[in-house]
DNA sequence: AATACTACGTCAATATCGCTGACGTAATTG
DNA sequence: CAATTACGTCAGCGATATTGACGTAGTATT
């Protein structure tokens, strides 16, 4: 955009070098301060971001087991076991037998856990609204087609089923 | 878009609530898959995702002070130091010291970083430019646009001077 | 010239979050 | 009954981040 030489004639392979490298760096820049923002929340309660990962989803798609969790995040369950195991102790998460298959444990989150859900969504969801309102309708459709299209194809049909819940 | 109850009349605030909540996952999901990409090659060399970012982000400015790229990172002098010594060790990045200030050392790729940040960018590269391709420049506009909005405002001025470069 | 500040590096201790490998239990499936 | 699956857990490890303290060289201030 405003990275062009005025009145040059640039090569057209370099533009499209610059620009790709700049989409990279914003998608940085954006992502460290999106992801900024629960931090302080979250070191209150003495956790992390994987902490917050794992409230997220199970907020978003409560009765969910384990396993769908795991292959959503892409951790080990020796990784989530540690975080899920806290979440349940301190009384965020809470887990039932499945009743289809009784091995499965549905996780869900508790009156606790939704408070603190809603708290820490709360700036995130103030972010992404402000930039949502200031880069207008048209620049959120964009915004999320190069999202799905980042996403690996393989697993972009699994992610937007997990999106669009239902 | 697709998760409107069809043919019911949805309540505007509940709209724009689920369809931040879609951005939040979608974003969640592109960067997860998005830094995926290095991780091979960096295993290959005995690095980690910081080692990364030090060398794109000292590849793009090359002279850049320490200071500077602590900035951009957000990490400590102490977080950074391990992977600066180890980059400066296996001969990818050269410091040269300030002429203005001689206690500054300015950092750039050596040839054989150089090598390295092509590879690891390559990957990266593809990935945004299948995306764009994919999008259309009206939506890479609209995704530059709101990850533009995504940055915190304070710092949104020496992003952009940093994304533009000179 | 003495003082204060800055840029950078480093030592030490600690926490989070990811990994592998191994083992166990309960439930389901063939 | 045997194999597989869902889940948990113990043990150890590595990468990345943190804070706090200290040192050294160079710059800026008074």
């Amino acid at each position: 955009m405003n990275s062009l030489p005025q009145g040059s004639r640039p090569n057209p392979l370099f533009l499209r070098d610059e620009e790709i490298r700049q989409g990279i760096e914003l998608l940085f820049f954006a992502y460290r301060d999106f992801t900024s923002d629960a931090d302080a929340v979250l070191a209150r309660h003495g956790m992390g971001r994987a902490h917050h990962r794992a409230i997220h989803f199970i907020g978003r798609r409560p009765g969910m087991t384990v396993n769908e969790l795991l292959s959503i995040l892409r951790i080990t369950k020796q990784s989530l076991s540690r975080v899920l195991s806290q979440l349940v102790t301190e009384g965020l998460v809470a887990q039932t037998q499945g009743t289809r298959d009784r091995r499965q444990r549905l996780l869900s989150l508790t009156d606790d856990g939704k408070e603190l859900e809603r708290q820490l969504s709360g700036l995130q969801r103030a972010r992404v609204t402000r930039a949502y309102r200031e880069a207008g309708a048209e620049a959120v459709a964009g915004f999320r087609a190069v999202l799905i299209g980042l996403i690996d194809e393989t697993d972009r049909e699994t992610v937007l089923a997990t999106v669009d819940k239902d």
